[in-house]
DNA sequence: CTCATGACTAGCT
DNA sequence: TAGCTAGCCATGA
């Protein structure tokens, strides 16, 4: 067993980051062994089904929120994040260099 | 095959 | 920080 479809290795990838933690589309894609494939990224997010994945901890790569301001992804994503002790202002995730860190800590780069 | 679309990025001003 | 541009990639018409 080796190559998991790429949707596959994009879903663990998501479900890899812990609560509380962020990461943007183009490591998610570059964790799941597809690098410059963010919007491939976007796109299983976008027909994903599964409930149970934390979809909200993907931002940008700006630490924004992809939904349109107001949408109700956008209202959903700010929520849920702000339940799990991330700080958003203004449809932006205020978390110093959480790429950065994650890569690091989480899977070890 | 070409064209348009989108939960994207990186670079420049 | 904000806005604009060009580049990128998978899909579907």
């Amino acid at each position: 067993m080796e190559p998991a479809s790429a949707i596959e290795r994009i879903l663990a990838a998501i479900r890899a980051v812990p609560r509380g933690e962020v990461a943007g589309y183009g490591h998610i894609a570059r964790r799941a062994g597809l690098p410059g494939r963010a919007r491939m990224v976007a796109r299983v997010l976008s027909g994903n089904e599964d409930p149970g994945l934390p979809w909200h901890r993907i931002l940008r790569s700006d630490g924004r929120i992809a939904f349109p301001p107001g949408s109700r992804g956008f209202k959903e994503q700010a929520k849920r994040l702000r339940a799990e002790g991330v700080d958003v202002r203004d449809g932006r995730v205020r978390m110093p260099r959480a790429d950065a860190s994650i890569d690091e800590q989480v899977w070890g780069m």
